[in-house]
DNA sequence: TTACTCATGTAACTCGTTACATGATTCA
DNA sequence: TGAATCATGTAACGAGTTACATGAGTAA
């Protein structure tokens, strides 16, 4: 259900397009909550009809711009203070560990130092979004600093485990 | 695709039916990728009907006990050696974080610190899982320690850096 | 004989992905 | 006028969840 409070939650911060909010979900939420232009359009038209946001502005090209109703507010504080977060996620890249004893432990090596560049490769990427970006000291730069944080150091954490794993196949 | 893999990689170490996997699931693999029991047994037909796997015996209650063919161990170790791991997933936990923003930085506050138990907590569960195993020095049991530090590793980060991140907000 | 565990299968629904379809506006 | 961008909608399919349905074997 999380890409509805997604939607809820970009709306809080401004109205926007159906368009708009695409183009929000391939940025800054590619990583954390991606959604593709099918769902988005889809959510929007239920969310619409639920009564949590509504029609605020139409303008040219069809272009609907949404915004948060009361309702649509009250359910998004809802999610963020009475529910509680899901913790766990499936991951592919553990899933393959449990297996890597198929292979010959050369092989097995050979993934897990693969996982240690792309992490690697992560955190660079990530390092160049924090100096690009310009942070103000508003809410929004606050807590987008504090999420790319936690993708800076999810990152290290990886990259010296798979470094430290590798090591442990002889 | 990952579950017809998670399945073949089960069936690697030894036959089974439906109804083991199921027990696997549910214990070793239900915090990396979980599944529920009609997944299960539908995947499993199609698997059959795929040619990956095979009844290689059939015991009392209509029990069906599958084994790996060739094409199936195959087809293992191409997921594993010829194709890239996903590397980011979906994260309830750092969606929130993005929207705290609506919230009063009390109630931001308790969120992250919130976190913070749920990650001991995390964290204190795995330990003890670590402890109660008895480790012999087969790859199932290696996989399964380097599996079980990553979850060491990722709730000790989560919770240092919900540590941080509560002490951001003033 | 009753309760428990073993064991499988399927229907209905939601969520997510890919692809197709359409058209208005803007700018070079 | 032609290409790029803005803008929305829907169909088909695959993956995942919840619930229902059924029955055989086992042990107290």
């Amino acid at each position: 259900m999380s890409l509805r409070h997604a939607l809820l939650g970009l709306l809080s911060e401004r109205p926007a397009s159906g368009y708009d909010l695409l183009k929000r979900f391939d940025t800054s939420l590619a990583n954390v909550w991606p959604a593709t232009q099918s769902q988005i359009y889809t959510e929007l038209t239920r969310l619409a009809g639920a009564g949590l946001i509504t029609v605020a502005a139409e303008g040219p090209r069809g272009r609907k711009e949404y915004a948060l109703t009361d309702a649509g507010m009250s359910e998004l504080r809802h999610w963020l203070t009475e529910t509680k977060p899901q913790l766990s996620t499936r991951s592919d890249v553990l899933l393959r560990v449990f297996f890597l004893g198929v292979l010959e432990p050369g092989q097995a090596r050979t993934y897990l130092t693969e996982l240690t560049t792309l992490s690697e490769e992560g955190h660079r990427e990530l390092r160049r979004l924090t100096d690009a970006i310009d942070w103000g000291d508003d809410a929004l730069s606050l807590y987008g600093r504090i999420a790319l944080e936690y993708g800076l150091r999810f990152n290290a954490m990886r990259r010296e485990w798979a470094e430290w794993a590798a090591e442990q196949i002889t």
